[in-house]
Order: C-alpha cells, then structure tokens, then sequence
DNA sequence: TAGAATAGTTTCGTTACTTAACTATTAAGA
DNA sequence: TCTTAATAGTTAAGTAACGAAACTATTCTA
C-alpha cells in the first residue's frame, strides 16, 4: 500500500508554468495552420473541422457533441445544420429511440478530413523533424502523463 | 558535427498521435474553467481575459497584442475598448511617439487576473495532485520539449 | 516638404456562441 | 392506461469575437 503524499507545491508550481508557457501557444499555431488549410481548400472553420473530427471519432449524437466539446446543444445543433447544407454529413432519425439523430459522415466529409488531417500532421512532423529521438520520447512520455489529468478514475 | 537525421516517421506518428489525444480535451478543459470562473467572478470572457495576461506580461502595444495573439489588429481595438469600458486597463499615448498606445492594467485589472490565476491554477494543482514526482518530471520535461516545435531558431 | 510607412480606430458584415422557449419522443408512476 | 416527467433536438433572439476595408493621426524618408 502506497502512502500517497502529494508532490511538494514547487514541483506542482514548475508543472504549471510550463504548461502556461507552452500549451496555449502552441494551440494557437496549430488552430492557425487548420484553419488556413480548411479555409483554403475547403469552405469550412476550425470549429466544423472539429465537429467531424468528433464524429468519426464516435460521437454520433448532438448531445455527445456538445458534451466531448463542452458547449450547449443549440450550438452544436447549428454547426451540424451547416455541415449538412455542404453536404459534409448526414442526419438520420434513430429507428430505435427517434429522439435521437444519427450523424454520420460523407464520403466527401471523410475525405476533407483526411486531407486536412493529413495536410496538418505533415506540416506537424516537418516542425519535429530536426527533433532528436530522446526528445520526441520526452514528448510522448509527457503526453502521456499530462493526459491522466482529467482521467476521472483516478484518485 | 552531428549527422542530422530526421527521426523515424513512426517515431513522428507516435508523438503526433499521443499530441492530439492530449492537448485539444486538455485545452478545452482549461479554457471551459477559466470561462466559468471569469464570468461568475467577473463579466469577463476567456479572450479578455488573455489580452489582459497579455498586457501583464509585456506586451503594451496594440500592434504587440495582435502579434503575440495572432490576430487582427481591430480585433484587439476591440477588445481593448471593452476592457477600458470595465475599468481593467488603461490606454495612454506615448508622449514618445504618439502614434502608440501605452496599454497598462489598472489595479482592478491586476487583481481580476490575480484572481482567476490563482483559482485556475489551483483547480489544476488539485487535479495534478494525486501524480507522482516522475510523473511530473515527464510533464515537465515533455512541455521544455515540445515548446521547441515553434522556436524559429532551430534549423 | 511631399509622400510613404506605421499605429490605431471605425464601420460593416459574418460566424459561433448563449439562454429561453419550443416540438417530438420515450420513460415512469398513479 | 393515461398523465406527467425526462430526454433529444431545434428555433429564435441576442451578444461577442473576429476580419477586411477604409479611415485618422503621427512619424519617417527622400
């Protein structure tokens, strides 16, 4: 049985500072790679993008949606409605509960996605690419850790 | 001299796999605090409350902001008139060059992002507290890495 | 000293959100 | 069974954030 003290406040204190220094910047640039990619290929926001990004990943209600992306029904709801208009996805009443609205994605939805997704890892990799491996296995072992921090079975 | 390899793209893949399981649900999470935080605080949002954490540390210009945030120059005039409407910033000309707008935070605006700092940090300490030390010292090693991706000075 | 460059603002339109109120469907309790 | 409650989603109305274009004010430059 394990005493589980907590780390000193230092430790947590150096944690934060470099995830302030880190995480939002990095955000940014990426949100702004996506969005040119997005805009300039396709007529589509970062936002959408995201929304098929949930979808394939297996949100497939409204609902989820709004839940994985943490904001209301209504504005999921309108995102989906422009996604269909473009003919990105589909909507299909649920025949066993027809509350419920199946999203699915269309074969054009899928392929803006892997084009974008592709289009962004590769701009992704060339920024790593004069990384050492001891770096890139520092980033993963971080991400890896930094990812247990809403993993709502832990302690 | 080193020989300057790229690493090996599954090596890529791996870091760019465990980057986008990690960073967006962790950013949202933030982001989704700060906003809840802010708003019943303060009658502020997550994108005033960045321009204020902007001006506090050291970017006093419009032009400053609008660099550093990566967006449009009226987006931050913007913003800028709302938070000197609220009383949490200050713009005074540079008698130095007049065309500049001298941003400073006023003592409200100081304490407003005293406040909601230390909530948040707080709130992501208690979710940190339960790691261990090398758990941490991934992280943190991990983050020192990955800020790399964007310093232009590497090759 | 005229014109180019820079800093910032105003105007106008778009998009993404929010809350409140609504419809449609299913579940639950008397 | 029938009524009420809960759930899924949409519609409506209003707000905030943003960009592009056009503008003012100031400083630099040839």
């Amino acid at each position: 049985m394990s005493t589980n003290l907590s780390p000193p406040d230092e430790l947590l204190e150096r944690t934060l500072d470099r995830f302030w220094e880190t995480v939002p910047p990095l955000w940014g640039q990426v949100r702004a790679h996506i969005r040119s990619v997005a805009t300039e290929n396709f007529d589509i926001s970062v936002e959408q993008f995201h929304i098929l990004r949930y979808i394939r990943r297996g949100n497939w209600s409204v609902s989820d949606l709004a839940e994985a992306k943490n904001i209301s029904r209504p504005a999921i709801s309108q995102g989906v409605d422009t996604l269909v208009h473009k003919g990105y996805i589909t909507r299909t009443p649920n025949p066993q509960d027809r509350r419920y609205v199946q999203l699915e994605l269309t074969p054009a939805g899928n392929d803006l996605l892997d084009t974008v997704f592709q289009n962004t890892r590769a701009w992704m990799k060339s920024k790593l690419a004069s990384f050492s491996l001891d770096e890139l296995s520092e980033i993963i072992d971080g991400m890896e850790a930094l990812k247990k921090m809403f993993d709502e079975t832990r302690p």
